[in-house]
DNA sequence: TTGTTTGTTATATTACATGTATAACACAAA
DNA sequence: TTTGTGTTATACATGTAATATAACAAACAA
């Protein structure tokens, strides 16, 4: 580690950035399924935040099934199998999306647009996986 | 009015859904340009809310471009002309992609199934235009 | 054994966001 | 004048975010 760069002055929580780029690192491929992840007193150490907002963004992690904690591995990325498309997954992307969307399409960004932007996003972020 | 309906349990502000559906009004051209909005202490009323918090949202819809407020119309839609794609905009819109398009690639969703679910709900959310 | 590190839990405090409750102001319209 | 508009100010209650300590049981290393 650490990949994790985070702005103090953002409005976005610090443990949600912290969620956002752990995601993020997972679907790249940089975190591999039963890579191990800094303890929470390292982490928060080495960042410079409190052990408790690195633990809030843990326990979401693995509430979400995507971290697994061992009492002898300490924090792992989950190695049985990511969780699945769910029905409330799809609900709460939809969700998101149609705001999106919404700010997008006001904005005049035509339909292929916002779909290709999203696409190229998607790529961006999957692209070299493998590469570790 | 009214389309707006609150979900006063949820745990996305009041005045980010109103926010959100007031956008996504004018995207599905329920909002044209030009029309009226109910004013702060009406819209209140009917939704049972505080003043305050319908003019936070108003306020907000305003410093994007997207209301006007005339001290002789009230407050209407933006009829000179939406804001467009700025670069603060297409920054903001790639942030959040990101971070949905990372949740969907963990849990196996396909680069195409993500494009074509954004192309769908922008789809969905413009169709009938001019239907008014 | 002892010592250390792990995740976990509890308590307390500060700061900020959210939402409400009143009140008052200036401006425009009936 | 009376009413309704957006605007502004103040105050309060509640919840969230983040920090600061402290303690505990489980696992590991010396």
């Amino acid at each position: 580690m650490l990949f994790i760069e985070l702005d103090l002055q953002s409005e976005t929580p610090i443990y949600t950035q912290l969620v956002d780029q752990i995601v993020e690192g997972i679907a790249s491929g940089v975190l591999q399924p039963g890579d191990p992840l800094p303890s929470i007193r390292s982490l928060a150490e080495d960042l410079g935040i409190n052990l408790h907002t690195v633990n809030k963004a843990y326990n979401l992690l693995k509430q979400e099934g995507l971290l697994q904690v061992h009492r002898k591995k300490g924090v792992i990325v989950q190695p049985d199998g990511m969780p699945g498309v769910t029905e409330a997954f799809e609900e709460k992307l939809r969700r998101q999306l149609r705001s999106l969307a919404a700010a997008a399409a006001v904005r005049g960004m035509a339909e292929e647009v916002f779909a290709q932007e999203s696409r190229a996003v998607y790529r961006a972020m999957i692209t070299n996986r493998g590469g570790e």
